[in-house]
DNA sequence: GATGAATGAGTGTTCATTCAT
DNA sequence: CATGAATGAACACTCATTCAT
């Protein structure tokens, strides 16, 4: 019986990896600590190295996934396009995203919805989507976008993505190129003056 | 016509009450049978009588809330008016419905994103909204509305209007006559030609 | 496989005696509830029907010890005789008691000594050795006792009793008739004016 | 001569004093090996340098004090005094040591009542005691203390003496110059001829 | 000598469900 | 129809202890 004494990180992203995974296909109600931990090919007590409990390791999972969104979002941020294309950018990027993350997109939409994501430092989430705000703002100012709040304006913009782009509620729809802009144009067209 | 309900109609609808009013504010992990038995005052073992077991519970909660969310929609539905104004009707009755059961609601955004929703049978959940697809088909005939698919259509139309009205998810926007107003103008631009 | 659906009292009394051994035989800090309920031969969760928790079952153990312990104290309790009698029937009656039921008198010694103690209702515990109490007053009264506090008459009086009576404390000593009346005399000689 | 401790004396001794606090605060079941150490500043392993296990940190802890109370009881042991002082000075010693060191005298109480006093060797510890031992074989010898065993004559000296001064089992008694002449009182009323 | 990482075994407790009544 | 008693299985979590460093 040889005792691994590998390097935290990798035990603590295999437990990020089997929370996801489980919680897609069985649910909060159903993942407990010992099927994560048994995914994770790690001890259930292992677990309480990485993280204080239950709680702690669902939230975690959650801020981890956003940040990476984040961080898709702001990869090919460009403030001196212009404004459409800006958006544009942001938009692909979260679809992208999404698309090969469909696991961790699913997890996002689950905890969201779930009464856990009473428990997330909200300040910290948000603060990463500062500067794609300031976008729309400066999208307001100049007249091109309508002058309405920006969580009603991001509504239009990333909520029907996050649909079209989830297996689970558009099983059926495949999207392609095409579909893809014509999504998009939509969005445009729903937040441009 | 008063409609005389039997002793076993009224359990039933405490148990549907007491789940989603628990599944919103313990989340599905934490909602027991033996809590939800408890808040509808009746005892665990009656709550076999009326669903086949927890899972059976859950969903028809989900099935319950989606019909009486099929009716509201349905109920002021006029095949005579104008594309727009049938679905603005639409549009309003289901953010009536939304605001007015913000607990359904909510019990239906995290059912919907859990696992759970596999088990529904999705044909007789939307045959109810049967009628206003075919709206949507005669509006792209008539060239009023984007030729895409119907999904997305839906998607630009509703998304964004429940996540509007889910406190959960929008705790800081007051939602009024005018913004309200606004936002139907948002959904209807995404979709209109 | 038989369900056996006999009353409950006997389950809630075979917990009382398990506890008692378990506690006895491997302290409180061993004697776990799986333990104790198989000891009892019942399931760990039946355990919960009769009792809130671990905690609750073993203050309800302490409380349930000591009632019977008051109600041989005061079985031969009789008002009309010389105070030394009085006293001298109840030494006699609790040393009875403590040899008849050694892992009785032993828990009640071990949780009375632990922080468990701080969790019983002292009033309702006491409130059974009140006539006792007004039988030293009235000696006192009388010039027959010293007048000390009730608790320290107590405490000379009871206190060598069980540690004499403890075969955990005491193993080496064989308590006969004789010695059990020279102890009684020490106890007295201690007490008397 | 200032005693240098080595470093590992202050660690030994840290968990020594943790472990009297925490048993005392929580009871022998919830104190913890790791609990133990972090109250000494401690890594958990490091417990295991200095013992070979918990009962082997629990069981020296007893004995510890154990000790330090014999040495309590023989500091001013003068076997020169008439025997009645001789008493008297060890009584007053031990009830001083209990009354300055509470927490040892309450992890002595709770100790020696539990099982674990069965991995005590007692001819170590009772070794210690044995010129207060032989000190009442002389009384019994002149005729000025009762001819009865050694352990019962120790049974009236010093139980009533732990009680009274054991703050769980006397919280309300506030022991004062002359409540604890009159207990020595009985307590030599008690033993004397 | 001292410790952080790791874990199998076990903790107290709750679970969904059954069954006699 | 409705329920109280009962439980095996599972729960989240902590335990005492080990071992490489």
């Amino acid at each position: 019986m040889p005792i691994m004494r590998t390097k935290d990180e990798n035990k603590k992203e295999a437990l990020f990896r089997a929370t996801i995974k489980l919680v897609n296909e069985i649910g909060f109600a159903s993942s407990s600590v010992s099927k994560i931990a048994k995914e994770a090919n790690v001890s259930p007590s292992t677990l309480y190295v990485f993280f204080d409990n239950k709680e702690d390791l669902l939230v975690s999972t959650y801020v981890e996934i956003k940040t990476q969104l984040a961080h898709a979002l702001l990869e090919n941020f460009d403030d001196t396009l212009p404004i459409r294309d800006i958006i544009r950018n942001g938009w692909y990027s979260v679809f992208n995203y999404v698309s090969e993350h469909p696991d961790e997109a699913a997890y996002m939409e689950q905890f969201s919805n779930s009464p856990y994501s009473e428990l997330v430092d909200k300040a910290v989430v948000e603060r990463e989507f500062v500067p794609f705000g300031n976008v729309m703002v400066k999208g307001i100012e100049q007249k091109i976008i309508k002058d309405v709040d920006i969580s009603i304006l991001a509504a239009f913009i990333f909520n029907p993505l996050f649909r079209l782009a989830n297996p689970r509620l558009c099983a059926e729809l495949e999207m392609n190129e095409e579909k893809l802009e014509q999504a998009f144009g939509m969005a445009w067209d729903a937040i441009k003056l």
